[in-house]
DNA sequence: GTAGGGTTAG
């Protein structure tokens, strides 16, 4: 017999301590309130709902006073679903309520499909669905990216005449362009009889995410009201569809209309400065983002560590991740990845052990950074280490990346047969990037006949690169074999190629200017061409002899020069030199690899004028100092 | 209840 003693709740009781509170308790009948406070600490199978259910008729409690979203779902997905029905249908709230929200959890959780399994359960007890229902089961097929069960979602907004809602319409919208559908999503965006800035947003950034900058910017345009959201959304589009300039214009454009960027939009433009080299900017916008109170967003520190990098500057990078509270493996892979294009394999590896010590896990990526370092270094051993811990130790299986930095480390090395062997062993079919990885190293260890040999699956596999042909022309070049090298321009041509212009910008007060090989008609040509000879002068005197190899053409060797002296390098860099101020870093961006003779020169020049010349090329950095490249000739 | 962001071989 329960003892008949009249319901006290315990926080009428503040003078007892804690003893004394517990042996009271226990002699207590249970109060609605530390019923609900234990039920949700003991619920934790079905078999316990009919036990607390049985607890709470005998205690009187009421049935609001049950854990009721978690006993929805604790049974949503068992056979007590009609048992909890029952429950369900005493208490005073709709039944729906609950299984809705259960359904936003389960929508949010890692099994995204459970959703989809409660929402069958549903169907199937004739529960009738409301909008909440739909919008929840269709952000879960969003996640999964269930364009199965979007269609047969979509199907039932209309029965239930909900067609006429935004929200739904929404996210239906936004389901059918992020499952590739994009066709379907223009027809449901046109036929929309209303529409919000959320709609225009969704298709601004899905069809960013497309690549599609075009039409994103169409609508950008069209649109009648833009908020903060639909700028970054479009920023961020520019950024996703290589158009970095038009990225940070834009950017620059919002803050001239007087909206304030925020965390997301700062994470874009660093983005893009990163991709354009842009380093002013990239400043700028770093104390725009602490001013504003971004200092402890990861993904905008990890995104500056990158832009640092990507602009040449380490030591900025290395303190942006000094600073940082808290990293993730992202912070980590980043700066392992741009000490390893700045040729920096040691403190690459170094940073490794640090990471791993701090107890977190590298992912793919990281190994991708790593094997990265070891290639730009010639790191053999290591970087067959590496390929083998990342299974071993952390299970990452391979992917066509990590084979294409391991063909790449091979190659450059000169170990082309190695090389060779490693791809005919691969599990996977190896790409075109595999190949032009070993033609890579051909051309620095003069390998004819494997430069042909990958040339003919370079052909199969990417026959409009032109690339690929301009270096092995190169290869025939400089072995004289000039019969060899006209008959592969004719191809070239047959094939509507064209050999990519070599450019190369310089920055000057915060100014890009820019050049293209052999280009003579800037407006400084002559003061430029002044200042080559000058310093050629020098050059010589170092023994600096001009490495006509590299023309590709059968001129005479006074014209060769020419053509070498007008690399568009080389004219950024003298360039550069005539409009800065003594002892100022001179930055040169590059979109192609530097050639060997621009190599050479720069690296005398940066001892003849004493000056540091950073030049980012399309494969890494040199940085030239006292007449050496970071690089030691490795690349 | 609906829209967004960070590292990736040559």
């Amino acid at each position: 017999m329960v003892c008949p003693l009249p319901s006290i709740s315990l926080c009428m009781l503040p003078s007892l301590n804690f003893e004394q509170r517990h042996s009271f308790r226990s002699s207590l009948k249970p109060t609605s309130e530390t019923l609900q406070r234990e039920l949700f600490h003991k619920f934790n199978s079905p078999f316990e709902l009919q036990q607390v259910h049985t607890l709470v008729i005998k205690t009187g409690t009421p049935l609001s006073a049950l854990p009721l979203s978690r006993v929805a779902s604790i049974c949503a997905l068992t056979p007590s679903f009609p048992y909890a029905r029952r429950i369900f249908q005493l208490v005073d709230q709709p039944e729906i309520s609950l299984w809705n929200s259960c359904l936003r959890d389960f929508a949010e959780s890692d099994s995204p499909f459970d959703a989809i399994l409660l929402f069958h359960q549903l169907r199937s007890h004739n529960v009738c669905p409301d909008s909440f229902t739909c919008s929840f089961v269709l952000k879960a097929c969003l996640q999964l990216l269930d364009l199965f069960h979007g269609r047969i979602i979509h199907a039932f907004v209309e029965k239930l005449g909900l067609q006429f809602n935004l929200v739904l319409q929404n996210v239906i919208l936004h389901l059918y362009s992020s499952c590739g559908q994009i066709s379907d999503a223009i027809l449901l965006f046109n036929k929309m009889p209303q529409r919000d800035t959320v709609t225009w947003n969704t298709m601004i950034t899905q069809l960013g995410k497309r690549g599609d900058a075009d039409s994103a910017y169409e609508m950008f345009l069209q649109m009648p009201e833009r908020n903060v959201r639909s700028w970054t959304a479009m920023v961020s589009g520019f950024v996703q569809c290589g158009k970095p300039k038009e990225a940070v214009d834009l950017f620059t454009k919002m803050e001239e209309v007087g909206l304030k960027p925020n965390e997301v939009t700062v994470v874009a433009v660093l983005a893009a400065c990163a991709d354009l080299g842009a380093l002013n900017v990239g400043r700028r916008i770093h104390k725009y983002s602490d001013e504003s109170g971004f200092q402890r967003n990861i993904k905008i520190s990890n995104t500056l560590i990158d832009m640092y990098i990507k602009c040449g500057c380490l030591e900025a990078a290395r303190d942006v991740l000094g600073g940082m509270k808290e990293r993730t493996v992202i912070s980590w892979s980043t700066m392992i990845q741009g000490l390893a294009i700045h040729g920096k394999a040691d403190e690459a590896l170094e940073l490794f052990s640090e990471m791993t010590q701090t107890g977190i896990k590298p992912n793919a990526v990281t190994f991708i950074g790593l094997l990265n370092a070891c290639s730009h270094m010639g790191l053999i051993n290591e970087g067959y280490a590496f390929f083998a811990s990342m299974t071993r130790d952390y299970g990452i299986i391979p992917g066509i990346e990590h084979y294409g930095c391991m063909v790449d480390l091979l190659s450059r090395a000169g170990l082309l047969q190695q090389a060779h062997e490693f791809i005919k062993q691969m599990p996977i079919m190896p790409n075109a990037a595999i190949w032009g990885a070993l033609l890579g190293g051909c051309k620095v260890h003069k390998n004819i006949e494997m430069a042909e040999l990958a040339m003919r699956h370079l052909h199969e596999l990417d026959s409009l690169n032109d690339g690929y042909y301009v270096v092995l022309a190169n290869i025939y070049s400089e072995a004289k074999q000039w019969d060899n090298a006209a008959r592969l321009r004719k191809l070239m041509r047959n094939r509507g190629l064209k050999k990519t212009l070599g450019l190369s910008s310089v920055s000057i007060k915060e100014v890009a200017h820019e050049f293209v090989a052999g280009d003579d008609t800037h407006p400084q040509f002559q003061e430029i061409l002044k200042m080559w000879n000058q310093l050629q002068v020098h050059m010589r005197l170092k023994g600096y002899i001009p490495n006509t190899s590299v023309v590709l053409l059968d001129i005479d060797e006074k014209e060769k020069e020419k053509v070498l002296s007008r690399h568009s390098e080389k004219l950024a860099l003298v360039f550069g030199l005539i409009r800065t101020p003594p002892g100022e870093t001179i930055r040169i961006f590059k979109n192609l690899r530097i050639c060997e003779d621009c190599h050479a020169s720069f690296k005398l020049i940066s001892e003849i004028v004493d000056r540091e010349i950073v030049v980012r090329d399309r494969n890494r950095f040199h940085c030239f100092k006292d007449g050496c490249c970071s690089c030691r000739d490795y690349w």
